[in-house]
DNA sequence: ATGAAAGCGCTAACAG
DNA sequence: CTGTTAGCGCTTTCAT
């Protein structure tokens, strides 16, 4: 048996051609008589030859993978990740782009100061040609990191301190005032909103876009308790929410996992929904779906968004070393099932 | 501005030292003047300099990286693994000991044929030390490819076809004996399972023990259906439960998500949890937690189990190419919440 | 259309 | 303790 695996060399030598040929016929460059294709490809099958990558790599300064970074922190970040179906759409949608383009995803958590940094030296050797970020925390210092080290990068949402970055987003003041439409619509006269935390622009779009929305239906001055997207805050804020106001007959809730979370405890306190409270999600996960009563909800086309900003990154690879940042904004959608 | 990332022989220039020493510092291979040391960190810091990962891996045939591959397969396979907490339990437990060493984690899905060969391309281009594979259907073909790369390998859950690969596991038997001891206890006499697919060897040993135990409490042929790990599939297993036998009075899941399945559908069905059926999960998810009631479920040690994953693994690596194959068995323990 | 040869950036003997 | 040197496996001109 072999010691080491087959290199180009070997097969090579196997088919009785040179070096060069072979590389041809591995990387389908034409100029490259058709029987001889034929014979090296019957080498590489005989051979089991597999091209080495950090050999290729190395000569071409690509590592035709990019990172996906899920940024954020605290105990049991990945677990939490794993929790919310929201980065599932992400992954998938990113997925789809990046498959058809040949790139390895490469997951990466970077949940703590020392992961962060071990994130950073990762693209920094050249291991990924780009990263994409989901940040769920504000001022998460990555993106700037990233862009110091001129590694092209895409965030998912506007980052919470402006800098040349591409991302992409959703028009979040639309999608609260659609939720807040809805609401009033059917005839709530007391809203409230359990918001996300507001160091995430995505957080204070949505608290601004509802109170917007309810000052110009004469609402003033709303009940607002601040969660931080998990189904147990959602509890929280929501019993909160029923100390300050017990008559609150709507709630606007930025993410659907609270708004799981703001359904069970209304329950518990004897409160029907959508009868005596509605509540109205974000983000069309699938918790909308299983919840009970399912969640009427803002939906994000995440996997859209996620599939487009995979597109920015892949041509900002291709293009020059700085390739000018683009922004996408994509538009919100009301989703009407029960909760509302 | 400098085209190109400053490599080694910049920081030696930089130095005024040989690319051999600035190799030793950035390794910390000892035998270096102090004072030099010095020097050469300095010269690191003004240049920015990143170790190229490529070249550096071309030489020690090593990518200091692991693959952490979830596979299965059909559509929206990714969002289906990022909406069950018990990925996100083996990713923390995998991750603890790999950051240890200093290893990088790349989590891959292979939820098709593509994606699977996409998956065996890239460990065989040695992009990857090694793979720590969690599949999620049964006959999984990834292992068998894994292995016949001569991939170090290692796997959550023993193989369905037996083969010589390492893999930690849990004593399914006992933990489905736990549940069942735990229902017979309370006084039910009526007691159904809803199972996991049986061509997975969890699937099939949690049945196996679910059914001896009962047999040896004088129940036999009890009810059966069987669910696929999702929510609906447990609500849709619960409804086929009832309409086979209306009087069951304690039901024994095969994992969490579909024991908070079969809980909603109790409920809708006006069966109280536990008065008139109890129910026990598995997993100890964070299902099992926010789920309504609170879950009486069957822990796996799951962070400990990709610790010991990832340690098997490295440990492999680490030793000769084709280290012998561990098993690991790790013993449930019954967590008694509020539903059974 | 094919081959020869020059590196890509790094580590690891081997000298000194 | 430090420098010199020889590759690791591959792509890519440049000849032929």
């Amino acid at each position: 048996m072999k010691r080491h695996a087959p290199t180009l060399e070997d097969v090579a030598r196997a088919a009785g051609v040179s070096r060069a040929t072979v590389s041809r016929v591995v990387n389908g460059v034409r100029n490259v008589d058709p029987d001889i294709q034929e014979l090296v490809r019957h080498a590489i099958a005989r051979t089991g030859y597999a091209p080495n990558r950090a050999a290729r790599s190395l000569v071409t300064r690509r590592a035709e993978t990019v990172a996906l970074v899920i940024s954020g922190a605290g105990d049991g970040f990945a677990a939490r990740v794993f929790a919310d179906p929201f980065f599932g759409r992400i992954v998938t949608g990113a997925l789809g782009h990046l498959r058809a383009r040949a790139m390895h995803p490469v997951l990466l958590f970077a949940e703590s100061e020392a992961a962060r940094s071990q994130v950073v030296d990762y693209v920094r050797q050249g291991s990924v040609d780009g990263a994409l970020v989901v940040s769920v925390q504000g001022d998460d210092p990555l993106p700037g990191l990233l862009l110091s080290s001129r590694i092209p990068t895409v965030l998912f949402a506007r980052p919470s301190r402006p800098m040349p970055v591409s991302y992409v987003d959703l028009d979040n003041r639309a999608g609260a005032r659609l939720a807040v439409g809805h609401l009033l619509a059917r005839g709530c006269r007391r809203i409230a909103s359990i918001c996300a935390p507001q160091d995430l622009s995505a957080g204070r779009e949505r608290l601004a876009g509802f109170r917007e929305a309810l000052a110009e239906a004469g609402q003033v001055d709303p009940p607002v308790a601040e969660g931080a997207f998990t189904l147990d805050s959602g509890v929280r804020a929501m019993a909160r929410l029923l100390a300050e106001d017990a008559g609150i007959d709507g709630v606007f809730v930025a993410n659907d996992l609270m708004a799981q979370g703001a359904c069970q405890l209304l329950r518990e306190k004897g409160k029907r929904v959508p009868e005596d409270v509605a509540v109205v999600g974000f983000d069309d996960s699938s918790i909308a779906v299983t919840c009970r009563p399912p969640l009427t909800t803002v939906r994000q086309p995440v996997e859209e968004m996620a599939s487009a900003m995979a597109k920015l990154l892949a041509d900002a690879v291709q293009a020059a070393p700085a390739a000018d940042s683009g922004v996408l904004i994509f538009q919100p959608e009301l989703v009407v099932r029960e909760s509302a």
